[in-house]
DNA sequence: CAATTCAATATTGTCGACAATCCTGAAGCG
DNA sequence: CGCTTCAGGATTGTCGACAATATTGAATTG
């Protein structure tokens, strides 16, 4: 009947989490993505507010900048609800990753540091042995494939970038692939594209290193859309 | 004795204009546009509350939704101020506006109805005549270019495209313009170059559209940091 | 005289209460 | 029986006051 949520409350309180407003808003993101709140869900600020133990105000500010990363949509007198991403949404943000993620890889073949394409290649041999102890279950590969694509978005060395990708598209992919439990369900092939784009960023090939990557990411989304479209249309049988 | 604070608080009473917060959220963001409110400027909660006549508590949601529009800069305990671009941001944000406009331009070719692509082609006719008038000070130009290429944006029918250079892209772009006046400084060029994005664009040529854009948004960065080079590095002499 | 300490002040962060609006469900009417 | 109307309750929007923190300017000391 007690509330109990003040456990990490002092761990990161260096940074910029020392306000209520900035921690339960970063509270609200984890729960967002790890499926704790559900898409379209209702937010109920008397709930939330007792849940964490906190007043309204703080609550509201986190909300109103979580509505400005777009996670989460409001209706004036009405309330706050978890964004509900539509099929076409999804595909358009897939549209939107080709065209960031292409320049960011793009960017980070003129800019990466031999450290960190190094780093890149570990990471990626870290994968296939993870591919290969799991026989194409590849179940973490949800967040390190993120991990990858993250990490290319850094080398791009631009802030903007990083900013559009990590704060507004990410987070929407990640709680996607948390309610879908999309995996790449192609690792294997995943994995021999992502050493394609590191060879070319190794290679410094700018050009090449886009069009790999927009396809790699083209791809993922032509596989999205066969996926809905099975679903949507499901001429023959489900679960076939 | 009473308050009058409610002028304009039925014109546009059915969009989302309702609530206090929302209202003020768009007056700061015309500030920082216009140049009321200068990058790097406090932003003094008490001092903005009284000038719009309201309390500080829907003035911080404000704040904070201009935070997420990255538009904002906050530190805690210490206040809010307009974000400052540094010419590396300018060109930063330029590098994205290339990619994601390039992407647009694409998905317009594709998507764009015949009645958009004529008012497009009138649009261009009017800038036009205005820069044939003012034999090429096309001081208008500034929102005129902006215009078209938000046409474009919108051709694209891609909402997380029009949400990312809408909200998050085009304020700064207005912002920095109307700081520095820069004004494309080759209108009738930029001219030229429209039309021909919109001849592909006519012609459905998704690729060739992309890349012209491509060329068009990279030219202007190069332009600018052409000029950014001579100010920071006056080799010879400054005013001639 | 310069640097440091510290108290006064102003600003930010948080809270609880009140007003305005919306949603629910029951009563009344055609 | 279905539709409209209209209270009751609940939620959101707004406000003023208090607590916590940072900035300041002056006094003190080396």
């Amino acid at each position: 009947m007690n509330t109990e949520v003040k456990q990490n409350a002092k761990l990161e309180s260096d940074q910029e989490f020392r306000t209520l407003a900035d921690r339960v808003c970063r509270q609200i993101v984890t729960s967002i993505v790890t499926g704790e709140l559900l898409p379209g869900q209702k937010i109920s600020e008397p709930g939330l507010a007792k849940l964490y133990g906190i007043s309204r105000g703080p609550l509201r500010e986190a909300i109103r900048r979580l509505e400005g990363w777009r996670l989460i949509e409001r209706k004036p007198h009405v309330g706050a609800r978890v964004v509900q991403l539509s099929a076409r949404e999804l595909i358009e943000i897939y549209r939107v990753r080709e065209a960031l993620e292409g320049m960011a890889c793009r960017l980070a073949a003129e800019h990466m540091t031999a450290e960190e394409i190094a780093s890149l290649k570990a990471l990626l041999d870290t994968h296939e042995l993870s591919i290969a102890q799991q026989e194409g279950r590849a179940y973490f590969q949800k967040e390190g494939d993120l991990d990858f694509h993250y990490r290319i978005v850094k080398g791009s060395k631009n802030a903007k970038l990083e900013e559009l990708l990590g704060d507004d598209l990410y987070h929407l992919v990640r709680m996607y692939r948390y309610q879908f439990s999309v995996s790449s369900s192609r690792p294997k092939r995943a994995l021999k594209e992502h050493r394609q784009i590191v060879d070319a960023i190794e290679a410094r090939d700018a050009e090449l290193a886009e069009m790999l990557m927009r396809r790699h990411i083209s791809a993922a989304r032509q596989n999205i859309e066969d996926k809905l479209n099975s679903v949507t249309t499901p001429q023959g049988d489900n679960n076939g």
